[in-house]
DNA sequence: GATGAATGAGAATTCATTCAT
DNA sequence: TATGAATGAATTCTCATTCAT
């Protein structure tokens, strides 16, 4: 009996799942509003009211899309090893493994993004579960990087904000189809990297 | 008779942009989908049918506001005047420019963001008339300056995507909620460009 | 005084005739319902408005084209001369008259018929109007002709449906796209006195 | 399951007659645009959305009754075994047949017609699946009996259209309110037949 | 009288959600 | 639990009519 309940709840997580795929697939393609549930339904190879048995109503597929990123930034938060050893290395690392993250969710934020910017519910809750948590640890890191002298004295405050811009606007740029970016992500974080750390121009013993 | 006539066609364009100011601020407000025509009728205090005497449909009135911002965009381009001088002073006063601009169409981004995000054909246009110009200018101007040892080799295109997207990104975190970002956005462009010229860590002479 | 007055009126008149002319044309082809009053107002080179002072609204226009078709009628009256002479001659002048008529009103006719046939109000008017006061003209005549033993004595009142129905007919699968009976069209009274007045198959002294 | 598929697959189709019927009533009554699909769905006992799981939108509506003609002149075919035997007898018989058939259907035809009168693509698809078929048989069949010398050499082209129109015609003096055609119905065709096979006026040996 | 912009009632259609099977 | 037909509220858009100029 034990057994069976367990094998329920799998199968029932796993039509969870099912669905919120399909949710990311067709919200991603048509937008939240374009989509309806019988899109989804069909993409999830389910019929439309069962999908009413896993979340409550449309909004709620957003939700459980929302959590998802959540999960994906969870995992990666075990980066933190990272931060051991050369600063510009785990720099250069940690860009890397951001953009990696961000390229894999690229369709999940293109659900997400465009419904979440425009409202205000959803704004709140995605910048208080999953964007301001990342800024406290980052001011905190910048402090600490530059009481040692590792960086400039610059505001932490504003540098915790303009890293995570530049790589929130270049997946705002692939989604808007900027194909370039999107061929070319990967070399994004070294180059990044080498601006943020050493400047766009020549320092004098460069010249 | 020729100035009624002008009369005539000074009150249509005042109806007009009457209208796409209701849009804006409807659209921003509640998204392109849940703004009713109602709403922004309401908004513009003129019956719905009005509004189709100047749009032939909700879509076009999106259309209307993307050709703002490329009027917007296009009234920018007198900045070219700047260019004159030294580069460290021209990059922050372009900065700083493109982030006036920038904040006084916020509302109008967020108008329009994220409808675009999600919509293939106004995706096209958006990227081919408002975004891909500004990429061919900014890729000239980063070769000639390696070209006379400006600035350091580092990919043009990719430069090219770099900088804009750091722009987009934090008006995407301001339109997302965050504060700080909005709070500060005058500092930004000093900030920038002291990261992307000098660098977030210490040059040698600077130890 | 007296003739600009008189001049008005004509100017007026005229007007009138031209906005009718122009909804004969697009109520034909576009059907009363699809016709609008822009369309209408386009053909005939007038404001939307200026219709609105030659007619109250737009069923008053399809009455005004209603009289038109009386108008028509009446002048055909004057074939009454016709009846003069032998019978077979008489029917088929008649015919080949009224068939005449016909045609040239298919576009009228067009107009008008499928919106009486689904209006009940209007449907009273042309059959009251229009319809109905031919059927008495052409009873007495059968009559007459059966008493002086000219034709057989087949219930008037039926013969009297039976005629005009066949042209109606004719005229409807024209209206409907029959290339063959709008190409034809001349030929027909011929054929259908011959046919209506000695038979289909052969007489014995025919034969 | 096979059998509940089946249950399912009736219910279906009975729904779609029932929506039919409805149309039907409703459009006979009002006219296809004066008609609204709450008014039908009313008459139907269903919610407005329901129509929309049968028919794709209005004029699929009245697709469904184009068809419904379509079937019920199809089953009118079973009639060719009246061909045998005397003409006057099958021409009588035949006439009669196609009154009845008209008479059952003339809520239909009224509710059809006027559409189909006003709109092209509809007009044709009329004309070609419900006119011009019948047309074929019937030039067929006048040639064969000119050939055998029963009926008088006119042109079968316009033989077959004249008919045809007669019964057309009542069909539509009928629709227009000519109370008389409706009472009056089923003598039609006997004094048709007459008046067509033997002629209006006396033969020689009948007087 | 002529004009045509403004109006808003009205209609078709969509689709999230419910619920009987 | 799964299904998908039924529902009807909500929305876009049309267009006859009005009326200030």
């Amino acid at each position: 009996m034990a057994k069976s309940v367990r094998i329920q709840t799998l199968l029932t997580e796993a039509r969870r799942e099912q669905v919120l795929d399909a949710a990311t697939k067709v919200f991603a393609e048509r937008g939240f509003h374009k989509a309806t549930i019988k899109h989804i339904a069909r993409e999830a190879e389910v019929a439309d009211g069962t999908i009413y048995n896993y979340f409550t109503n449309k909004t709620d597929l957003l939700l459980g899309l929302l959590n998802r990123i959540n999960e994906t930034d969870q995992r990666r938060e075990t980066l933190a090893e990272l931060r051991e050893g050369d600063f510009e290395a785990f720099f250069k690392a940690y860009l890397h493994h951001r953009m990696g993250v961000l390229k894999d969710n690229l369709e999940l934020l293109q659900a997400i993004l465009p419904e979440v910017m425009v409202n205000k519910s959803l704004r709140k809750r995605y910048f208080d579960t999953i964007i301001a948590p990342t800024y406290e640890l980052a001011e905190d890191h910048f402090r600490t990087l530059q009481a040692n002298g590792v960086i400039k004295p610059l505001d932490p405050q504003m540098l915790t904000r303009v890293l995570p811009s530049t790589l929130l606007g270049l997946a705002v740029l692939s989604i808007l189809g900027d194909e370039a970016v999107g061929k070319e992500w990967d070399r994004f974080p070294s180059i990044i990297s080498d601006l943020i750390l050493n400047g766009l121009i020549f320092n004098i013993e460069e010249r």
